[in-house]
Parts: C-alpha cells; sequence; structure tokens
DNA sequence: TAAGTGCGTCGTT
DNA sequence: AACGACGCACTTA
C-alpha cells in the first residue's frame, strides 16, 4: 500500500470516558467515522502511535464527547461534529439523514422513515439501513420504533435502546 | 382482544 | 437466491 494511500485512509481512534462506560470514536480526514459502544471487558482504545493528533480532529472529538454526554443524559445535541458517512450506500445515507431530524424525545416508526425517503414499502430495507448506522447515538436509530410504539431492534442490544429512550422519557409498549 | 401465521416489498450480501 | 431492527391482513382461541 501505497504511502500516500495510507494517509489517505488514516482513522484516529480515539477513547470517551462516560458514565455508561467507554465509547470509542473513529474519526477520517472528513469527520466522525464511527462510534462504538463500550466493551465488555475494559477494552482500551488503541491511540495512535506516537502520531499528534491533529488540532482539527481534537477539536471534533471535543464536539463529540460533549454530543454523546448530551445524549446519554437525555438532553438535546447542540453542536455536531462534521460526519464522515462515506461508508454508506446511497439508500443508508438517505436513511441516516432522515434519523439526523428526529428531535431528543420524539420518535419515528421504521414505515414513517420509509415515507420521509419516499417509498413506504422500503420498510425492511430501513431497518437493515438502521442496524448498518456506524454512529449510534449521535444519529440517533435508537428513536426508530416498530409501530405501535414498540420497540423494534438495535444492533448495539435492546438493553441500550431502552435505557436510551427511556432517558429521553419515550414511553414504549410491551 | 391477544397472540400467531403468511406474505409483499426492497436493499444488501 | 436468501435474508432482515417491518407492517399488514387474516386467522384462531
Amino acid at each position: 500500500m501505497s504511502v500516500e494511500r495510507e494517509l489517505k485512509e488514516q482513522v484516529w481512534e480515539l477513547p470517551i470516558d462516560t458514565r455508561d462506560g467507554e465509547f470509542v470514536a473513529q474519526y477520517s480526514q472528513k469527520g466522525l467515522s464511527g462510534l462504538n459502544f463500550p466493551r465488555k471487558q475494559g477494552h482500551l482504545a488503541r491511540l495512535p502511535n506516537g502520531k499528534p493528533i491533529p488540532s482539527e480532529i481534537h477539536r471534533w472529538h471535543q464536539q463529540t464527547t460533549n454530543a454523546l454526554v448530551n445524549t446519554l443524559s437525555g438532553k438535546p445535541i447542540k453542536e455536531f461534529p462534521p460526519l464522515d458517512l462515506s461508508v454508506g450506500t446511497n439508500f443508508q445515507q438517505r436513511v441516516w439523514q432522515v434519523l439526523k431530524t428526529i428531535a431528543c424525545g420524539n420518535t419515528l416508526s421504521y414505515g414513517e422513515v420509509a415515507d420521509e425517503i419516499g417509498d413506504r414499502k422500503a420498510v425492511r430495507a430501513v431497518g437493515r439501513a438502521c442496524g448498518a448506522n456506524p454512529i449510534p447515538v449521535l444519529i440517533p436509530c435508537h428513536r426508530v420504533l416498530a409501530s405501535n410504539q414498540k420497540i423494534g431492534g438495535f444492533s448495539g442490544g435492546l438493553d441500550w435502546k431502552r435505557k436510551l429512550l427511556a432517558r429521553e422519557g419515550v414511553l414504549l409498549l410491551e
């Protein structure tokens, strides 16, 4: 792999300590590209080996940290870091874009999200796209429920989904 | 009513 | 060609 290509794909991985454990944020040159839930076992995030963290990334990380902490407390996000969603297909990016519009404490059903992107019939595909969300919590896929206010699914584990919704004051059926 | 079954539909692998 | 983080319509009890 050429140096040039390696640089282009450079990714920084930085930890975020929260009351719910240590999340790990990933940054590309374009912005926040991934966010991982805390590992079961205290797995330390891999810090960039010896390379200084660009100030730009440091700033993004500060924004990510604030946004994450706010959402974990059921509070709205004041400021987003730039998001790099380029891993997603066109369809997935459209879905994730819709998710970003769901305000704290609000929810949509998978069907309603499908409506938003203009194809009610794509419900199941929407569910799949939600599951592929690389930046959970900040891109609030936990605010998408099945019809009838039922919980639906969550790739990070339903416990997380319930916890996040509870903190935002969302009532579930079941 | 509540719980269970079947199936359309669409993007992804 | 098969599979979902769905949503209906349609059984049953």
